[in-house]
DNA sequence: CTCTCGATGGACT
DNA sequence: GTCCATCGAGAGA
């Protein structure tokens, strides 16, 4: 009935509160090294649980870095990207996506680290159930798009705003961070964060990661044109 | 108070 | 490729 992941056989150990240091340092050295560990929920009594490896993530900062969402300070909705490393940040957007982050930063600073697909390892009746449950009757409904979006990893996985703030290292909780590592021969890529506007996120800004050639990362959407009528 | 628009996903041409 | 559902955060009046 308790904790360490063994014991519930998920084969792989989660990380705990020790280990937060890991998560203490600026997003953008920290989010490649999420690549390859597992988020988990439903963890805890009567917890319907699933898991994914981490594929793609991005690095959001604070007041260097105007595509964050904790740029112009604390707000009720940030609020947690200025809680302590390990948080797990919540928001919702497009009235009807949640994406979910987990908490970087230095000391005294806010910073996020966007998950936005896994490659799915555990629960996935669970996950197609929850999917499918507020889909439309999509019977094609493919195992690479149960996760593959920071949209649909939450709903995949049940996460949603109660869950905004749970610590991720944190016995308790019922959501946490698995162990885990890039396979061999697993390379790393990265680029331009998605769905931000050119002039916030390119030049200089790569701060999307993923593991290069996962089916389970998400399609990157194309790049729209600038007022105006140019491209980039 | 009103208005805009977003760290999106899915259906459709 | 295009369109749009749907709603809260944040900005401004």
């Amino acid at each position: 009935m308790k904790s360490a992941g063994g014991e519930r056989g998920l084969g792989f150990r989660l990380l705990s509160a020790p280990e937060r240091a890991l998560l203490a340092a600026d997003p953008v050295e920290v989010a490649p090294s999420l690549l390859g560990k597992v988020l988990v929920a439903g963890l805890g009594e009567g917890g319907r649980l699933a898991a994914g490896r981490i594929v793609e993530v991005e690095a959001y900062r604070s007041s260097d870095d105007p595509a964050s969402h904790a740029f112009s300070g604390p707000t009720r909705r940030n609020e947690v990207m200025f809680r302590r490393p390990g948080s797990l940040y919540v928001y919702f957007t497009y009235g009807m996506h949640h994406c979910c982050n987990v908490v970087s930063h230095e000391e005294g600073e806010a910073g996020a680290i966007l998950i936005r697909a896994l490659e799915p390892l555990v629960g996935l009746d669970e996950m197609e159930t929850r999917r499918r449950a507020r889909l439309r009757a999509d019977a094609r409904l493919a195992a690479t798009a149960l996760c593959s979006g920071p949209g649909r990893l939450c709903q995949a996985l049940g996460i949603a705003r109660p869950d905004d703030g749970l610590d991720l290292l944190a016995e308790e909780s019922p959501v946490r961070l698995g162990e885990g590592r890039p396979r061999p021969g697993e390379a790393l890529a990265s680029g331009a964060r998605v769905g931000i506007s050119p002039a916030l996120s390119s030049a200089g800004r790569p701060w999307r990661w993923w593991l290069a050639g996962n089916p389970h990362v998400s399609t990157a959407r194309s790049p729209r044109p600038l007022p105006g009528g140019r491209w980039p």
